[in-house]
DNA sequence: ATAGGGTTAG
């Protein structure tokens, strides 16, 4: 391939009879670009002095680690290039499939010589960008003044953006096209839609739906559009909407994507509306969209994980229909059946995988060693785990977490605490789960001084603590009569935006009872019925406890009324003292109150 | 694409 320059601003390719088999689409869009008199006349930019481009682009190539190459190719054959023009730098550099090292020459151009490029220029490197998925760098391009690459790089701009999950970004793409009037593909909305839904931003999902209707789409939407539609619904809890959403889609005798199906049994699931499950099912197979593996774990994950032990007659009943359930299957009803106390059945499915040449790895030896944990059968936990080890499993958090847990749940928080150096130790990075591990196991044990030590070391490593990084040491201060410690700590966590979990608040309560404080005690308890949350039986215990050691006869019958609002019930005990205080003061309980005791 | 850690809870 040669290519010609000539000073005149003419920029032409002269392709060999070969060429097509290398060019590539940045080398098409160079050509395109570069049509006879479609180049602009070169710009006057002014150079430091002493600096040829040349020189500049060789110290940037020192930068950047990459390696000039223009003594054998740009000297030797196009001795007509023009070296005061930067623009054919960009260009020439930008072919030489290095649109990085083009982009940077452009940024000291600008920089340091007020250079603007011109707008063919900018076109070419921005398609090189987008073509090589460097979104940042073309974004960056974006910023030139005066700079507007045409509508369909703009498109192709889109899917750079969505995938390497930009969407934000991408979206305001689309606004900018809107504004051109130029309407992008349906594919191009789609693919931008399940990139919404791989970030997590259903927000973005109905943004850019509304987008879509804008924009006179609407009739070309297809049933791809839908399934997403469904998905973000069944993504934010609201899987109702998703069904009925599928019902339309289905009376137009249109059938979505398997993987629609199985989002809507995930959250049917969740929701433990199994006979919704079931109906889904049931439409997949009148449908001809039959159940895949991936349907069926989700079924059988979705009713394990709320415990429900139709899970492994799921699982029983797919294998005596001859299904094969391959080893991730295995995994989720080991761990389900672990979850259900069901170790000996869990322990049964291990050696059934093995037997049918399915070998275990990290998931399953991990969810194994978490069965061996909860049932308190810690040598035999170490054995599996070594076992693991030794096969070259065990450098990962995840399985260190299942140890160190595990250990601390019975009260060994000296062994997980080698285990926790061992790793740092064998470079395995700390994340905030191992942390928040710790710091649970060593509240339980009472250790607060060490479980404090970790907090501050988490919040110096940079991690970003979580409600469970707080949650045990509040706990475990109200516990010690520090409630103030608890508090300081509550702040904390208001500060940082955390949600304390309603148990939170029922701590600090009765750490406040327990200290003669009901009045703080009383208070807190009414802001928390205001947030909506709903304090613990025991929480109420202990304030009218408190309240009947002060005689604050009026109070306890305040108490009395919210606790039983909240549907609870007073414990034999409790009525016994009440009574007793009430008839010593010569006072009655209020009719009312009574028959609520009985 | 599907599975694993903590969080709830005695």
């Amino acid at each position: 391939m040669k290519m010609s320059v000539r000073r005149s601003g003419t920029f032409l390719l002269q392709t060999s009879p070969h060429s097509h088999l290398v060019a590539s689409s940045r080398f098409r869009s160079l050509t395109t670009e570069t049509k006879q008199g479609d180049y602009p006349s070169p710009t006057q930019t002014q150079l430091p002095k002493d600096q040829k481009l040349t020189d500049i682009v060789d110290e940037i190539c020192k930068i950047t680690r990459t390696k000039p190459r223009w003594e054998n190719t740009l000297l030797s054959q196009y001795p007509s290039f023009n070296f005061s023009d930067p623009n054919f730098f960009l260009l020439y550099l930008n072919h030489q499939n290095n649109s990085f090292l083009s982009l940077r020459f452009l940024h000291w151009l600008s920089s340091h010589c007020s250079f603007s490029p011109d707008q063919s220029s900018c076109n070419v490197l921005f398609d090189a960008l987008v073509d090589a998925e460097a979104c940042k760098a073309a974004k960056s391009l974006l910023d030139y003044p005066g700079f507007t690459p045409k509508p369909a790089s703009l498109e192709s701009y889109i899917r750079c953006l969505i995938n390497g999950g930009m969407v934000e970004d991408a979206l305001d793409v689309f606004v900018t096209l809107k504004k051109v009037g130029f309407l992008p593909s349906v594919s191009t909305f789609n693919a931008s839609l399940l990139a919404c839904l791989k970030v997590g931003r259903t927000d973005l999902v109905w943004t850019l739906y509304e987008r879509m209707l804008e924009s006179g789409i609407v009739a070309s939407i297809d049933v791809e559009t839908v399934g997403y539609l469904i998905k973000a619904f069944c993504a934010e809890n609201k899987v109702f909407n998703g069904y009925e959403l599928l019902r339309q889609v289905l009376d137009k005798g249109l059938c979505p994507d398997n993987t629609v199906f199985n989002s809507l049994i995930a959250g049917f699931c969740k929701e433990r509306q199994y006979t919704r499950v079931s109906e889904i099912l049931h439409i997949m197979i009148a449908m001809k969209c039959n159940p895949d593996i991936y349907t069926y774990q989700e079924v059988i994950n979705g009713l394990f994980k709320r415990k429900n032990a139709e899970g492994f007659r799921v699982f029983n009943d797919l294998k005596d229909r001859g299904y094969f359930p391959d080893r991730v299957m295995y995994t989720t009803v080991i761990k389900g059946l672990c979850d259900i106390g069901l170790l000996g059945e869990a322990r049964k499915l291990w050696f059934e995988m093995i037997q049918k040449g399915l070998v275990p790895n990290e998931y399953t030896y991990n969810v194994m060693v978490y069965g061996y944990f909860k049932i308190g059968d810690l040598v035999e936990a170490r054995k599996l785990y070594e076992d693991m080890c030794g096969r070259g499993y065990s450098e990962n958090a995840v399985s260190y977490t299942t140890m160190i847990s595990g250990l601390c749940l019975h009260g060994r928080t000296d062994e997980a605490l080698s285990l926790f150096r061992e790793m740092s130790e064998k470079g395995v990075a700390c994340d905030l789960i191992i942390y928040n591990s710790l710091i649970k196991g060593l509240c339980q044990k009472g250790k607060l001084v060490k479980a404090t030590d970790l907090l501050n070391e988490l919040l110096v490593k940079g991690l970003e603590p979580s409600v469970s990084s707080f949650t045990p040491l509040i706990k475990r201060l109200c516990e010690v009569g520090d409630t103030e410690g608890a508090m300081r700590l509550l702040k904390d966590m208001h500060d940082r935006h955390l949600e304390p979990i309603a148990g939170t608040h029922d701590y600090i309560i009765i750490g406040l009872c327990k200290e003669g404080n009901f009045v703080q005690g009383m208070e807190w308890l009414l802001n928390m019925l205001s947030w909506k949350l709903k304090p613990k039986e025991q929480t109420f215990e202990h304030l009218i406890d408190s309240l009947l050691q002060e005689d604050r006869l009026d109070d306890i019958l305040v108490v009395l009324d919210l606790m039983f609002r909240e549907g609870y019930r007073l414990k034999e005990s409790i009525i016994h003292s009440l009574v007793c205080k009430f008839s010593k003061e010569n006072l009655h309980l209020p009719n009312l109150c009574l028959e609520e005791l009985v």
